[in-house]
This record gives C-alpha cells, sequence and structure tokens, in this order.
DNA sequence: CAGTGAGCGAGCTTCCGCTTGACTT
C-alpha cells in the first residue's frame, strides 16, 4: 500500500481525463478500513517473478505463482468432443494440487484478485483456467506487465481489464488442433509404421526438415573445379588474388554447379578444369600486369539485436558447444540467481532502465566515442512473435560485470553471462565504420580480383562478434588488407597457382540451425525448442552425430507415411499459416469452433484431418523404407517395426 | 525332465506449451 501511495504522489491526481485513477485510488484506501487483515492476491506464473514482484509491493499484496499451467486436456483420453464444437475436458494437473490448495487458501482472504499472468496467448489461458478452477466470489482483474519497474507496476494497476476471451479462444483452438493432430495421427502411425511413435504440428515438420536434407545431400553429386590463385607485389608489398574472367567469361564458381548433376548450370561460365588451368597459369607467367580498376567504398555495419531464446541457443551451441537443452538449464540458473532476466522470450526489446544500464557500461568501459547518440531501437521480425518478456539482457539497473560475478558462477554459467552481457552491451554500441576496397588486376585479357576490408571504427566489434555455422563465409570482424595501389599501376606477378576444388552437398542441421529454421518458419515457441530437440532424439528420429543431426530410419518411414497420407500437416507453409488463422481468432476475426471445423471437417474442396484419418492404409508400404537388389537380382525390401 | 522358443493375446504408446522441482542415471 506504502508503494501504491508513493506511486500516486508521482502522479498528477488531479488530472480529470485520468478521474478513474482517483477512484480506484479510493477503493484501496477503503480496504485499509474495511479490513486491518484482508490483502489483495496476485497470481503470476513463475515463482521468481513473484519473489522480484514482493520487493516492489508492501504487505497488503500476496503474491503466489500457479507455476505454468494449472490445467489441461487429460493425459490418456482425447479429451475433445469432436461432435460437440470440439468442447474440451479439462483436469487439475496432478502435480499443481499443492500449488491450487495453497490458492484457494489464500484467496479466503482477499478482497481482490489481481490476475498477472504473462501478456500473451498462454499466459491469457492461464488467467481463465484460474478463475474457472478457483471460482472467485471476489472482485478479479487481469493486470498486465512488461517488464517489472516501478513505472510498468504502477500502469498496469491504472489499466486492469477484463480477461480477453478472444485470446483465451485462440489458445483453446490451438491446444485443441495440437490434440487432435497429435493423438490422432500417432495412433495411424502405431497400426500402419510401428507402436509408440509420435506426430505433432511441431514435431513432425522438424524431422522432414532433417529428412528433407539428408535425401537433398544423397542426390548430391559432386563437380570438380579448379581456380587460379596469383600473387601479385606492388612496391614491395605482397597480396593474393583470385581469377575472375578470362575473354570476358567469368569463372565459374561452387554455387554455379548443379548439386544434382554435379555440371556447371550457367552456359555463359567458364569452368575451368586441371589441363586448362594449367595451360592459364603458363601463359599467365609471361604476361604482365597493371591495376585496371580501384574501388573504394565505406561501409557500416550495425550491431546484432540483443538475445532472445533461439539466438541464445544459436550463439551457446557454436560458441560454448553446449546443446539447446544445455543452454536452457543454465540460462535457468542464471536467471533464478538474479544474474540475467527471463530466458524465454521472443522479444528484442530492451526495457528503458536495460538501456540505461547498458548506456552507462559502454561510456564507463569503453568512452563516449563508442555510444550514439540515442538508445538504439530494434524491430522484431520474427513472424509470430508474441512479446511477453523483454529481450535476454543482465538483470538489475546496473549491469554486473563479468569479472564482476566471475567467482560466484560455474564455468559454463559465468561463460554464458559473459555472452549475454556482451551482447546486450553490443547491441547499444555506435555500427562499425569500414573501408571495402576492390582492385581489379588485369592483361587485357584476363582479370583478377582482390578484396580488402579493413574496420576504420569497430563500434560494436570491439565487443562481440557472431559465430557462423557455414564454414565458407567469413567472420565480420576479419580484416584483410591490400596496399595502396593506383590505377594504370603496373605490378609484378611473383606466382600463380592452380587449385583443385569440389562441390559441397548443403551441410546437415544443427541444433543450432534447426532452431534457427523452425523459428524462421514460426514453428514452436521459445519454451519448446529445447524440448523439441530433445523429444526428436529421445524418440529416435535423429542422431547427433558430432553436432550434426542426422535422420533414422524411423523418420525416414514417418516422413514418407505423413507426406503420402497427411501432406498438409507437414507442409511447411500451412504449418505456419496456422499462426496466423489463431492471429486472426485473437483479434475476434475468427471464431475458435469454426476454424476447428474447417481443420477437422474441410473446406470447399480442401479435406480436413477426419478425412485423412479415414484413408485407406497400406500398411505393408507404410513400413518399407527402402528396396535394395540382392546378387541374384531378387528385391530385398527394407522394413520396419516388429 | 529341464530348458528353450514359437505363438498368442492383453495392454500400452501419443500432442504442444507454460512453469519448476523431484526424481533417477
Amino acid at each position: 500500500m506504502e508503494f501504491y501511495h508513493s506511486l500516486k504522489a508521482q502522479n498528477n491526481i488531479f488530472n480529470i481525463t485520468r478521474i478513474y485513477l482517483l477512484y480506484t485510488f479510493i477503493l484501496d484506501v477503503s480496504f485499509i478500513y474495511m479490513a486491518a487483515d484482508s490483502t489483495n492476491l496476485i497470481i503470476v506464473e513463475s515463482p521468481s517473478k513473484a519473489r522480484t514482484l514482493k520487493r516492489y509491493l508492501g504487505d497488503n499484496y500476496q503474491i503466489e505463482a500457479s507455476v505454468g499451467h494449472i490445467r489441461d486436456l487429460p493425459k490418456s483420453d482425447l479429451g475433445v468432443d469432436i461432435e460437440n464444437n470440439f468442447k474440451p475436458t479439462y483436469v487439475a494437473a496432478e502435480d499443481k494440487a499443492k500449488v491450487i490448495s495453497q490458492l484457494k487458501k489464500l484467496m479466503k482472504n482477499a478482497a481482490t484478485l489481481y490476475l498477472a499472468t504473462d501478456p500473451d496467448r498462454e499466459g491469457e489461458a492461464i488467467a481463465w483456467h484460474l478463475t474457472e478452477i478457483l471460482n472467485p466470489s471476489i472482485p478479479v482483474k487481469r493486470l498486465v506487465f512488461h517488464e517489472i519497474t516501478k513505472k510498468a507496476i504502477q500502469e498496469s494497476f491504472d489499466h486492469t481489464r477484463d480477461i480477453d476471451k478472444s485470446l483465451v479462444g485462440a489458445q483453446e483452438a490451438r491446444r485443441i488442433l495440437d490434440r487432435l493432430w497429435g493423438y490422432q495421427v500417432s495412433q495411424k502411425l502405431w497400426y500402419n509404421v510401428k507402436g509408440g511413435l509420435s506426430a505433432g504440428r511441431v514435431q513432425s515438420p522438424s524431422i522432414k526438415i532433417v529428412v528433407d536434407r539428408e535425401k537433398e545431400r544423397a542426390k548430391f553429386k559432386e563437380g570438380e573445379y579448379w581456380s587460379i590463385t596469383a600473387q601479385f607485389d606492388s612496391k614491395g608489398n605482397n597480396f593474393e588474388s583470385r581469377l575472375k574472367e578470362v575473354e570476358s567469361h567469368k569463372i565459374a564458381i561452387g554455387k554455379d554447379f548443379g548439386k544434382e548433376t554435379g555440371v556447371l548450370t550457367k552456359s555463359d561460365l567458364l569452368a575451368l578444369d586441371e589441363s586448362r588451368a594449367t595451360k592459364l597459369v603458363e601463359a599467365f607467367s609471361k604476361s604482365s600486369w597493371l591495376v585496371s580498376k580501384i574501388e573504394q567504398k565505406p561501409a557500416t555495419q550495425n550491431p546484432y539485436p540483443p538475445f532472445i531464446t533461439s539466438t541464445l541457443q544459436q550463439e551457446g551451441i557454436r560458441k560454448l558447444k553446449m546443446s539447446s537443452q544445455q543452454v536452457m538449464r543454465t540460462a535457468q540458473h542464471l536467471y533464478e540467481e538474479g544474474y540475467i532476466t527471463y530466458m524465454r522470450t521472443d522479444s528484442i526489446s530492451l526495457s528503458s532502465e536495460a538501456l540505461n544500464a547498458s548506456r552507462n557500461a559502454i561510456k564507463k568501459l569503453y568512452g563516449t566515442e563508442f555510444l550514439p547518440d540515442k538508445p538504439r531501437v530494434f524491430k522484431s521480425k520474427v513472424k509470430n512473435a508474441q512479446e511477453a518478456h523483454e529481450a535476454i539482457r543482465p538483470a538489475g539497473s546496473t549491469f554486473q560485470s563479468p569479472k564482476d560475478v566471475q567467482g560466484n558462477l560455474k564455468e559454463l554459467e559465468w561463460k554464458l553471462y559473459d555472452l549475454i552481457w556482451k551482447r546486450t552491451l553490443a547491441s547499444q554500441m555506435k555500427s562499425a565504420k569500414l573501408l571495402k576496397t576492390n582492385v581489379e588486376i588485369s592483361d587485357g585479357n584476363a582479370i583478377f580480383d582482390a578484396k580488402g576490408k579493413v574496420i576504420e571504427f569497430p563500434g560494436f566489434l570491439k565487443v562481440y562478434v557472431e559465430d557462423i555455422d557455414d564454414p565458407g563465409k567469413e567472420k565480420d570482424d576479419k580484416e584483410s588488407l591490400l596496399p595502396p595501389m593506383n590505377e594504370g599501376e603496373s605490378v609484378s606477378a611473383t606466382e600463380f597457382t592452380p587449385n583443385q576444388h569440389f562441390t559441397k552437398p548443403s551441410p546437415r542441421y544443427t541444433e543450432a540451425s534447426l532452431v534457427k529454421e523452425l523459428e524462421e518458419l514460426g514453428i514452436g515457441r521459445p519454451s519448446t525448442y529445447a524440448a523439441i530437440m530433445g523429444n526428436i532424439q529421445q524418440r529416435g528420429y535423429v542422431r547427433k552425430v558430432k553436432g550434426a543431426l542426422i535422420p533414422t530410419f524411423t523418420a525416414y518411414a514417418v516422413v514418407q507415411f505423413l507426406e503420402r497420407y497427411f501432406t498438409d500437416m507437414v507442409n511447411l507453409q500451412y504449418t505456419a499459416s496456422l499462426e496466423d488463422t489463431l492471429d486472426a481468432i485473437s483479434r475476434s476475426e475468427m471464431k475458435s469452433d469454426e476454424f476447428l471445423g474447417y481443420f477437422y471437417f474441410g473446406q470447399n474442396s480442401t479435406p480436413g484431418l477426419q478425412a485423412l484419418l479415414d484413408s485407406e492404409f497400406d500398411k505393408d508400404q507404410s513400413r518399407t523404407i527402402m528396396e535394395l537388389k540382392d546378387e541374384n537380382d531378387e528385391t530385398i525390401a527394407v522394413k520396419i517395426g516388429r
């Protein structure tokens, strides 16, 4: 109460447009007289959020956590009455009995119930489930804040609202669709492929992505090509360059070859083979060379946005060689100990507290020359971002530097904190200033080119450089220097070298690149990326070998089955578009039972899930993964199952 | 006669998303 008073004092209470503020103010005061021992109950999702909130609010607020969802569909039963508008049956989660009885007890003494679950689809549903299970007779208000600061909490008390039924409807539609899809299609797998298998809206597209890549790699045909590099000398300075053109024909490189043919796809390019390369080298050593073109252009490079769940996992996997699940476990620890903000988020926004802390730290550690005039604002490009929390960053209004905390943390925890601290600071630092130089050396017939990159001002690169999956690409902070030269200047060639190359297939997915792919497609949520990675390995769909994800025979069989009988369900575009429809439901533009009706019973000429479930399944073929010929040319089928 | 293994039938598996401990390996 004390806190609320001081908040009010900061407000212009005489402002007529905010007269209802005064009204709630009076209500709150009246509680003091009504019942000295009566309190307000605030329910949040996470226990550590409850602890933080306690520091801000006085004794008149009881703050408890629901610890996530409290009710769900039953585990051993479909729990959806398809004939009755997809009516769901909910049961209280077994492990939440304690939480529920505690909440019921606290509510007996409460004057008002504030539901402060997360401001997103799932949070709205948790709030609604709470009212269903607690059945409160006291006033219920929905409280929404995006960060835990005085200002944000004050505003949330000023703008309490009712539960948003459309948002709850969208969550229910999501839940019911996942149940119908997951349970019913899984059962078809048991009867037609192998017992115990699983399918679902998220896991099945995930394994399809891995299987598709493996198939692409199997079809890959290697192509051979040659390149020529030269060492040139300008006034005693050596530099390397690469043959770009001969007689106005560009020299072919790896990406110019067909992946399934190994043959050049563009006819106007020149693909060098060994003899051609050797002959050219011979001819080049007799030529005289001069600088035919110099291009210099300044470039700026902007920092990466601060971490969200997916990018934290990617960098944790790449830089620290952790798994998705390890990254999340470690981050959870850091969060609970108060070192970082919430680690399951899809928002790249930083709160004003974080912006201040970053700017102070940058000024102190690197000086004002690394500090932009204004804080940098990032806008999410991720489809379907719900942005219930801020980006992942060091906690508090002043950031503890990695050195400060080194003694308190285990090695990996410290490394992850260090990464988060650096990434956050870098995101608020000045852009890097680069000077890119492109030089062409010609003998009138062939052209070599050399690229230079000079970092004139490092900006954020001083603190953080992102790691890369693709070994062909160069890291952002890699410099390459060229000596100063003038157009028309002659240069001497010291050496020409022919190099043999082979084209490479697309690399296998890693946990990092698969999480990235799923996020770009809008499949899965921050709280589930790590679980999906664990799940597809545990169920024997994918094996991880030196970080690379390799699909098993089971995965091939399941993907083949789903593509044949449930084509849309594993269509990545379709899966991603479901999310758009759920958004429409949350904006009240569509009703959830209408959506589920289309999904299950079909729409126009598109069959729904029900029709697909009723198809005739070819059991024998579904178990066949491949057919081989033995030495007598007899066909041997490889099947799975028992 | 004891031990092995084929054959049969019953019972079970499964989704996604939100949160932590309480478990085992």
